[in-house]
Parts: C-alpha cells; sequence; structure tokens
RNA sequence: GGGGCUAUAGGGUAGCUUGGUCCAUCCUUUCAGGUUUGGGACCUGAAGACCCCGGUUCAAAUCCGGGUAGCCCCA
C-alpha cells in the first residue's frame, strides 16, 4: 500500500501483482491492516461476506458428508503442546498467556494454534470401542500463532480464518477413504464454487506434516507465479492415537490405538486465490453466488423530476421483484455521476450491473453489464429475469475460462536443469520434472534445486494418479533413474 | 530467519539534504449549499495530519538513538 489514491486500482495486475494486491484489499474494503499489530488485520464487512461464503459452502459438504460441528476452547494446557513436540517435533511459535492483569498466572498457557494438541487429550478421553468410530467432527474459527515470516492479508498472518476437522477410525482403509472424501469436498467447494484451479499434491515424505503418515494439499498459482497452498488433508495414521493414548476395543476384544486423519482447509488461502486469480485492472471479481451484492441497480437521472421519479419507481421495483427471488440487490442512487458508480461497483465485484435512464425507459428496456467483459446489452425489461440467469452464467464461465486458462498456461515441462532455472526465475509457475525420489532418499536432490533455483519447491506428485515417468527419464537434479513426475514451484 | 527501504489528515503526497520562512503544500476524501448526471462532473464554504518514546538544540516534521508498523528483495 504505497503509492495509492482513492481512484481505482493505480497499477496493472500483471504488471505488479503485489502492489495491486494491496490496492485490491484496501480499495475494495477487504479488510483494513492498520491495526499497529503484526500479522493481525480486521476483516471489513464485505470481505467478511465474501469469506463467510467459503465457510458456509465448507460447512454446508462437511455436514452432507456426516461430519459434526464442535468448538474448542482458546486455551491450551502447556502439557498438551510439549506432548506433541515430543512425539512428532512441532513445535509452533505459540503466544502464551501468562499474566491476568498484573498477576502473574500460576500456570500459563497456550493460545492454541492448529487443533491437535488439544482435541487429542479429549478424544482419548472420549472414545472406548469401535462402535462408536468412525467419529468426524470440524471446528472453523480463528487461529494464532506466531508466524516469523512476512506476513501478508490473506495469505500469512498470525491470526487467520481455520477450518479443521479431526476424524477418528477403527481401520487404516478408512482414513484413506477419508483423503478421498476430503478431496472431492475439496473440489466441491474450491473448483466448482470459487473457481479456482488447483493441482491436487501428495507431499514428498521430507516436506509432509509433522507427525503425518502422508499429507495431501490443493495447491493453485497466484498471479505472480508462485504457489498458493489452499488447504492441507492429513493421513496420520497411528502417531497421535500413540502419542495422545487413543485407544478403542476392537470386534476382537483387543485393545487398539485409533487411525487418525486431519483437514485443514486455509479459508484465507482460498480468499487470497479468489482475490488475486479472478481479479482485474479495474479490481475484485466474484463469482456470481459469492458476491456480496450480485446485482446493483444505477439509474440515470433525468432533467425533468418527473421522469426521474419515474426512474426510481422502477428500479425500487425491479429491487423489490429480484430480492423476492432471492437475489442480493443494491440500488445506488447515490449523488454521484454514473460513471464514478460503475468504476466503484466494478471495484467492489459485483458481478452484474443495470442501468436504467432515459433510453431505457422510452421503449422498456434495461441495460445489463456483466463484471467479466463489461459490454454493455440493451435487454427488453419483460425479459430481465431470464437475462439475469443467462449473463451470471456466463459470469461464472468467464471466471472459470480465465482462471485455467491462466493455470494450464503456467504449467511447464521441463527435463533440464538449465532450463528448469531459467523457468523458475522468469515465468515462475507449475514446472513438470522428472525426479529420483519422493522418499526420504530425495531430499538432497529437493535441497540442491531450491538452493538453485532461489526457493523452487518439490511440491510432490499428482493424487490420486500420480504420471507416469517414462522408462528412460533421469532425475532432473542427480540424473539417476526417475521414478517420479513432480511439480516444483517457488510458494507463498 | 537475513538484508534493504519507508512512516506527514480517511487515501495519495510536498516540505527533510542545509533545523527557524510550517499554527505544514497540493490532490482526493468527508460535511453544507448550489449546479449536474450514459465511463471517475463543476462552483463556493468548512473539516481533517507530522507513528511512539527518549536525546541534541534557544528552536525539531526536519538531526541522533531506541521501539512499533508497513513495503520490497533473499533464504
Amino acid at each position: 500500500m504505497t503509492k495509492t489514491d482513492n481512484k481505482g486500482i493505480t497499477v496493472k495486475k500483471a504488471e505488479n501483482f503485489s502492489e495491486w494486491y494491496s490496492q485490491v484489499i484496501q480499495k475494495a474494503k477487504l479488510a483494513d491492516i492498520r491495526v499497529g499489530v503484526q500479522g493481525f488485520l480486521v476483516h471489513r464487512p464485505w470481505g467478511f461476506r465474501i469469506m463467510r461464503r467459503v465457510y458456509e459452502y465448507l460447512e454446508e459438504e462437511f455436514e452432507k458428508t456426516e461430519h459434526e460441528p464442535m468448538l474448542f476452547p482458546i486455551a491450551v494446557k502447556e502439557e498438551s503442546l510439549m506432548k506433541e513436540e515430543e512425539h512428532a517435533g512441532f513445535s509452533p511459535e505459540v503466544f502464551w498467556v501468562t499474566h491476568a492483569g498484573t498477576r502473574k498466572l500460576e500456570e500459563r498457557f497456550a493460545l492454541r494454534p492448529t487443533g491437535e494438541t488439544q482435541i487429542y487429550p479429549v478424544y482419548s478421553k472420549w472414545f472406548r470401542s469401535y462402535n462408536e468410530l468412525p467419529f468426524k467432527a470440524y471446528q472453523s474459527r480463528h487461529t494464532v500463532f506466531r508466524n516469523e515470516m512476512t506476513t501478508r492479508p490473506f495469505l500469512r498472518g498470525r491470526e487467520f480464518a481455520f477450518f479443521e476437522s479431526h476424524n477418528v477410525f477403527s481401520t487404516h482403509k478408512e482414513c484413506l477413504a477419508q483423503i478421498d472424501e476430503d478431496m472431492d469436498i475439496l473440489n466441491k467447494v474450491v473448483k466448482d464454487k470459487c473457481k479456482i484451479p488447483f493441482f491436487y499434491f501428495q507431499r514428498p515424505q521430507w516436506d509432509k506434516f509433522k507427525g503425518a503418515d502422508n499429507t495431501f494439499t490443493p495447491d493453485t498459482l497466484m498471479p505472480d507465479g508462485k504457489r498458493n497452498q489452499l488447504a492441507s488433508t492429513h493421513d496420520l495414521g497411528q502417531n497421535f492415537s500413540k502419542a495422545y493414548d487413543i485407544q478403542i476395543t476392537d470386534k476382537k476384544e483387543k485393545q487398539q490405538y485409533a487411525w487418525q486423519t486431519c483437514f485443514g482447509p486455509g479459508i484465507w488461502r482460498i480468499m487470497a486465490a479468489i482475490i488475486g486469480i479472478h481479479g482485474d485492472d479495474n479490481g475484485l471479481i466474484l463469482p456470481f453466488d459469492m458476491a456480496p451484492k450480485q446485482i446493483v441497480l444505477i439509474p440515470i437521472f433525468f432533467k425533468e423530476k418527473a421522469e426521474q421519479n419515474k426512474v426510481s419507481k422502477l428500479l425500487n421495483k425491479t429491487k423489490n421483484d429480484l430480492t423476492k427471488k432471492g437475489y442480493r440487490v443494491i440500488i445506488d442512487d447515490s449523488e454521484n455521476s454514473p460513471g464514478f458508480k460503475f468504476n466503484h461497483w466494478e471495484l467492489f465485484g459485483v458481478p452484474l450491473r443495470i442501468e436504467i435512464g432515459p433510453r431505457e425507459l422510452k421503449d422498456n428496456k434495461a441495460t445489463i453489464v456483466r463484471r467479466t467483459s463489461r459490454d454493455k446489452t440493451v435487454i427488453n425489461i419483460k425479459d430481465l429475469d431470464k437475462s439475469i440467469e443467462k449473463e451470471a452464467k456466463k459470469l461464472d464461465e468467464d471466471i472459470t475460462k480465465n482462471a485455467e486458462k491462466y493455470f494450464s498456461d503456467n504449467v511447464r515441462d521441463s527435463n533440464d536443469f538449465k532450463d528448469l532455472k531459467k523457468i523458475m526465475n522468469k515465468n515462475r509457475g507449475f514446472v513438470r520434472v522428472p525426479f529420483c525420489s519422493v522418499d526420504f532418499d530425495g531430499e538432497d536432490c529437493a535441497d540442491t534445486l531450491k538452493a538453485e533455483t532461489n526457493g523452487g519447491n518439490v511440491c510432490g506428485t499428482l493424487f490420486p494418479k500420480a504420471e507416469k515417468v517414462g522408462p528412460k527419464e533421469k532425475c532432473i537434479i542427480c540424473g539417476k533413474k526417475a521414478h517420479h513426475k513432480v511439480y516444483v514451484a517457488k510458494s507463498y
């Protein structure tokens, strides 16, 4: 947010994405970062409504797949945290609460980072028998921890919108089925509803969540070609159940450790993707169903008051009719000029605009404009409903098409290290390369790759179906036989 | 985690090098009134700022130290 004013976005998205992103967040009133504490921000109404749609979509899918809602407290006992650290080596920079007013607490407690540490000790008390499983539950709320990396609104913060499910099963097979279900949920929510294309990766062994047997992530690309990890799903195996003693009696009356998965869609990350990927030089672009206001009605006034009143009446009636049909509609009858209003609502990403003025009123027409193309179409008022449906559909198609084109344009192949380096420095994006191993023995090659490409990560192999490697293909780093096709990208 | 840059009204800025001319410039914004309305209209009037703490000095927006926050580059 360096050189901006109050009149629209002053930079081109393609030329300076960072600045563009900051400006959209400020000018479309998505968030206010001026709270004076690093990594914390205000979710402003417009942005909060969009974010809440993401929550709603997720909750809907979680309910459909028989997850229960639950809510754990913000305070975590120190002992629980330490147990995880011992076991999994996972020690986030948690915030500690040490005082109440001026009085020092007898025992400090942590503000919860992710849920494992506080949920699993409780889970160990809840389940006794395989009959009580599967248990599938989720909570959605903000979480905090002191991230030492550079913070960015909706991409990396010290407090951020979070969603997590923690499931318990009696067999490993069910874990694997759950991973598939999670992936299906992501397809429905992130791809279908939010129109964000992504690859679903199985992470390399060295880069999985500590304490997980395997980690799976949907990753997309931001307009600067850097990877945005949108969520993560973990096959926890019995690692945590052993650490936290989550035991059940199985059918054969034997005690056994439970099997677990956890899943964390990054609400913020999904927001960042919607803002960054769909938006254009005029501001935000939102899928029709996600927009806080879907249709803005703009009157173009006459000189004669009587005619003005006619326009106002017609717009009010139109608003009422459309609202009854379930659309979210706003009339902008402010004193600003039409041009100002056009720009204003485009900045906020309102999907459809309807203009009614002298020209339209004369022969019962209306002008309809969709946010993506910004072309004006004159229609008969009596066809308004149909036109809205049609334009809304087209808008969503435009958004999907643009996003998919951007995504596929930025996936490249390479089997030459020099070439890879060149791509990583120039275009970035995903680069598909032959690689020796995604097991721990491939880590050295990944380190080399990262060092020499200025931060390129081996994101993993495609999941559920990894791509085939030719029999003669060599690892792009060490030159030994390649066993995998992996994707490389710089990351947020 | 390392390095660099920056901080002046709600937003964007001028002033800082060489301390005084600054009860701080201009644009935008907000409010009142008038006028106008098909891609960021106009006129008149009003409102609104030197990030925080400390230091140097007769005097600090300006110089020095620390803090905090933001941005950029690199890991």
